[in-house]
DNA sequence: AGTTAGCACTCTAACTGTTAAAGTGCTAAA
DNA sequence: TTTAGCACTTTAACAGTTAGAGTGCTAACT
C-alpha cells in the first residue's frame, strides 16, 4: 500500500506531533531525521499522504499533523519493537512485586504504576461478578442483629454485605443458612441467584420469609453493583499541550466523572490483548477527541479486572503499549504462580487422600 | 460597626453578586433592591465599604465585588432565614428514608443528595477507624488458607480484611483466634492493637508467629489506611463562570486529585457545627480561590464521617448551610431511631433477663 | 523519472489603534 | 445629607498591519 519511503516519512511526521504536539513542516523532518532528500521532494510525499487521508493540514499553509487513519496505521504498522527502559521495568517490578492479599488490590498497585511510568490518567475495574463461580458463601452472624454474607469465588474474588434485621437471629438459623445455600450454589455461576432460586430456597426453609428476602436482595444487589472504578492521575492528563483548551478539558473531567461510561468501554475490549480505540473508533460520542488503550487481565478464561489508558489521540501509544504488555504479563506471572501454588495444595491434598 | 443602611447595602452587592458573578454597579443595585437613594448615594456608601475592607474592585472604573472580609461578614451576619424549598425538603427525605445497613452507605447517599440539590462539588469521607470502639472481632475461615477478619465497632461500622497463608488453618486454631482477641480487644479503641498488644498476643498464642503476624499487620493497615474518599459532581462546579480560567480549571481538577489535601481539610472541621472556609480562610494554599464547607455528622459523641462541598468563593453560602443543616438533622434523626432501636432491644433483653 | 531550487501565495499570531459602553469619583447645588 | 451632572478611567470588541512559517507549483536539473 504504502512504500517504503512514505512509511518512514508517515512514521517520522507521526513521531514528531507526539513528542512536540505541534503540526510537522518539511523542513523539520529533514532537519531533524536526517532524510536524504530535500524538502521540496518530503513535500510532494506529504501531499500525496495527504490524499490518501494518513495526514491532515490545520489550514492551507500549516505543517502536517496525523488523521486518525495515520494514528491507526502507526499503531498496527509502523510500532515494533518495546518502548521500554530497564529502569521502568525494575519499577515495575518492585511496585507488582509487594504481596497482596486480593485481587483488585493488584489490579490498583498496577494502575497506579502505569499511571506513573506513562503519565496518562489510567482507570481500572474489578472482575465481573456474574460470570465467578461461588466457591463458598458463609454467613457470619456479627452480634445478634446483623448478618454478614461472604461470597468467595474460583478465582479468589470475596465479596462481602451486611443486613441489619429488626429481630435476633440465631447461630442455628445462621448453619441452616450456610448448610442450604451452599449445597444450593456450590460450583454455580454468581448471576444464578435469580428469581428461580429465590423462589426455591423460600419454599425450602422452614422460618420467615422477612429473614430470606433480605438475603436475597442484598446479594442481587452486590452482585449486579457495577464495579467501583478506580481513577488515577486525573491531573497528569491536563498538563498536556491539547488541555489549553477549555472545552476538551471540561469535555475530559466529564468523562471522568461519568463513571457508567468509562466502566462500558472497559468492559467492550476483548480478552487476552490490548484494544485500542482512537478518536471516532470509539462507540461513544463524547470520546471522539480521544484516545483510549485497554486491556484484562485473566488466568484462564478467569476475568480479573480491566485496565485503561485515557488521553489524547496524540498519545505516546508505542510507550502505552509497551508498559502495558509488559504490566499485563507480569501481572499473569504473579497469579500463575499463586494457581499454581494452589494447584500444589490440591495435589499435596490428593496424595494425601491416595496413600490413605 | 455598620449601620443598617450599609448592611443593607452590603447584602444586596453580595446577594447580586452571587446570582449574577460580575461586578455590581451601583446603578445596578438601586433599580434591582429597589433602594429609596439615588445611585450617587450608594456610590457613597460602597466607596465607605470598600474603605473598611468588606468590598473590592476589579479595576478603577468597575463595579464592586465582595472581599473575603465581606464573605465572612455576610455568612456570620448577614444571612438568617432558611434557604430551602419544600420540594428540596421531599428531595431530602424521600432519598435518605431509604433503608441502608451500613453508615457508609447512607453518607454516599447523603453526599449525592446535597451535591444533587445545591449543584455544587461534594466530598465526604466514613468515621475515623481509629477514635472507634471494638465491639466486636470475628475470624471467619474461607476456603482452608484465607482468611477473614471483620471488625465490628460500637457505632456500627464493620472493617474487614483477608489474609492468605501458604499453609492451612485449623478451625480450632480459628476458635482460638476468636477468643483470644474478643477477650482482650472487646471495648477497646482500635488504636489499641499497637506494638505492646502484638506482642502480649504473640507470647500469649501458642502456634507460630506466622499465623499471627500477618493478622497484625493487616488489621493496623485497615485502621490506618485513610478513609477513602467519595467525591460527586465534580463536572458540575466546572459549569459554573469562574471556570472559564483554564488555570482555575487545573487547580480545581489538581485538588479534587490530590486526596489527601481533602481528607485533611475534612478532619480539621468541628464536630457538632457546620464549618465555612473562604479562601484564605483555608490552611492549604492551593485552597485559597475556594471556598469549603463542611460539617460532621454524629451521634452522640460517635464520629460517623464527614460531608463537605467545595466551590468557588462566589458560593450560594445561604443555600448550602441550609441544605447542610436539614440534612444534618435528618442524618442525625434516622440514626437516633436506629440507635433508640438497640437501645430498645437490649432493654427487652434486660427485661427478660429480669423477668427470669 | 525523479528530484530540487525558487518563488508566489496563504494563513496565523502578535501588535496597534480606535471606539462605545459601563461605571466611578468628585463638585456643586438642593 | 442627598443628588444631579460631568470628567475621567478602563474594558472589550473590532479592524488594520506586519512578520514569519509553511505550502504548492513551476521550471530547471540529474
Amino acid at each position: 500500500m504504502l512504500d517504503d519511503r512514505k512509511k518512514k516519512i508517515l512514521q517520522a511526521v507521526i513521531d514528531e506531533y507526539i513528542n512536540t504536539a505541534e503540526p510537522v513542516s518539511s523542513g523539520a523532518l529533514v532537519k531533524k531525521y536526517n532524510l536524504k532528500y530535500s524538502s521540496a521532494t518530503v513535500r510532494n510525499e506529504l501531499a500525496e499522504l495527504e490524499g490518501k487521508g494518513y495526514l491532515d493540514k490545520t489550514h492551507t499553509s500549516s505543517g502536517r499533523v496525523p488523521s486518525e487513519k495515520g494514528y491507526r496505521f502507526y499503531v498496527d504498522e509502523l510500532i515494533k519493537d518495546d518502548n521500554i527502559s530497564l529502569e521502568e521495568i525494575k519499577y515495575i517490578q518492585s511496585k507488582l512485586g509487594t504481596k497482596v492479599n486480593e485481587i483488585e488490590d493488584l489490579t490498583k498497585i498496577a494502575t497506579t504504576t502505569l499511571s506513573e511510568i506513562t503519565h496518562y490518567t489510567t482507570v481500572s475495574i474489578g472482575p465481573k461478578a456474574q460470570t465467578q463461580i461461588i466457591q463458598e458463601i458463609k454467613f457470619v452472624l456479627l452480634g445478634s442483629r446483623m448478618l454478614m454474607v461472604v461470597i468467595v469465588t474460583d478465582s479468589g474474588l470475596v465479596k462481602e454485605t451486611i443486613i441489619k434485621y429488626n429481630e435476633d437471629i440465631t447461630e442455628s438459623q445462621v448453619e441452616t443458612l450456610n448448610n442450604l445455600f451452599n449445597s444450593k450454589l456450590k460450583g454455580k455461576p454468581l448471576s444464578k441467584i435469580d428469581k428461580p432460586m429465590e423462589e426455591y430456597i423460600l419454599s425450602e426453609i422452614k422460618y420467615s420469609i422477612d429473614v430470606i428476602k433480605p438475603i436475597i436482595e442484598q446479594i442481587n444487589k452486590i452482585i449486579e453493583a457495577e464495579e467501583n472504578i478506580y481513577l488515577e492521575g486525573a491531573n497528569k492528563s491536563l498538563e498536556l499541550p491539547e488541555f489549553k483548551s477549555l472545552e476538551l478539558v471540561k469535555n475530559f473531567v466529564n468523562i471522568l466523572d461519568e463513571k457508567d461510561l468509562m466502566i462500558d468501554v472497559l468492559n467492550s475490549g476483548l480478552a487476552k490483548d490490548i484494544n485500542v480505540y482512537i478518536g471516532d473508533e470509539n462507540e461513544n460520542e463524547q470520546l471522539k477527541d480521544f484516545s483510549i488503550v485497554t486491556f484484562k487481565h485473566s488466568v484462564g478464561d478467569k476475568d480479573l479486572g480491566t485496565i485503561g489508558i485515557i488521553g489524547p489521540k496524540r498519545m505516546n501509544y508505542s510507550k502505552v503499549i509497551s508498559v502495558m504488555k509488559y504490566i499485563s504479563k507480569k501481572m499473569n506471572m504473579d497469579l500463575k504462580m499463586q494457581d499454581d501454588a494452589e494447584q500444589d495444595e490440591n495435589r499435596t491434598e490428593d496424595d494425601k487422600n491416595n496413600s490413605n
